[in-house]
DNA sequence: ATAAACTTTCAATAATTACTGAAAGTTTAA
DNA sequence: TTAAACTTTCAGTAATTATTGAAAGTTTAT
């Protein structure tokens, strides 16, 4: 595999891993893309790399910008606009552990102590729908804070303590 | 908010957070019912709890039972088949991260070593490729095995000591 | 063996989500 | 102030994904 084959290869399978961090396709594929770029890259780049539209790029790119994962870059003398992505593994964990909870996880715990916490008329079907929630509320709860806790730990305790811990 | 309340807003909720954790709309809605009920339901309780077609809750069903989740239940005396899930919520998660870890993560960890593996032909862009890949690679290894580690303790330990462990 | 009771399959269709491209908007240089 | 160089927006369209419903398949009771 030479180097543009397995450039390709890293760019469409990241891309259709996108939705298991929660975001779309040409979105991570952009990520992608600067994530191995040696240096910031302009919109026109981006587009003819992965043969997107200049609409399609400039939302994506947004959206990326937005989660804090991308940045724009001005580079002195030249008029367009360059871009490039926080090149860290541990800090780009940190942002998207960060922004899932925000966006997705906190929501639900919202509504699962809620709905856990409906008046229990003493029916078995109430019973049950308050103890089932309940756990499901405690679980996802724990979870939130468990990797928000991991990914807010520096590298070293990260890839090293962590993983023997578990060992 | 009463229990019929309460229940939908459950269902609707679980059902949207669907994506989440990789199934689809109906898939968790399907699980989330059957999470709550006190009893077996048959493919007639959920096609007219959800208001969903037949082919629909047959085939999300199966998918149900192809990830371990839910299981057909032979009530003696019925002709109808019933449904249950699972209904301790640490054995779901354990069930749910095993399943993605095989159907998703590790696949994109074999093209991770795969592309960071190919030959260093002394340029800065497959440096660059191989250097940001090996360390995509690496994490994404020590958070599929700490997932699989940590949903695979014993309850206490995942609720009690590991939560301590991080605060 | 037959038929009733039930489940599965799958082609057609609907719903959702992503993408394009051109017009509108913005910034910069002269 | 103008216009060139660039970016953003968004209505229309394309692609993808989910759902229906009816026909085919299966099981069970007689």
């Amino acid at each position: 595999m030479n180097y543009q084959e397995a450039k390709e290869k890293f760019i469409s399978t990241w891309g259709s891993l996108g939705s298991l961090w929660g975001i779309n396709k040409a979105m991570a594929q952009i990520q992608a893309l600067l994530f191995i770029s040696t240096k910031p890259l302009s919109m026109e780049d981006i587009m003819e790399e992965l043969k997107i539209s200049r609409g399609n790029t400039s939302m994506n790119l947004r959206q990326l910008m937005d989660w804090g994962i991308v940045t724009k870059e001005i580079i002195p003398g030249e008029r367009k606009e360059f871009f490039s992505t926080e090149k860290d593994v541990q800090e780009l964990a940190r942002v998207v552990a960060k922004e899932r909870s925000r966006r997705e996880i906190k929501p639900v715990i919202k509504v699962l102590k809620e709905v856990s916490s409906i008046k229990d008329d003493g029916s078995k079907q109430t019973k049950e729908l308050i103890k089932q929630t309940k756990a499901l509320h405690e679980l996802t709860d724990t979870m939130d804070v468990m990797i928000n806790k991991v990914v807010n730990q520096n590298q070293n305790w990260l890839t090293k303590s962590l993983l023997k811990l578990f060992k």
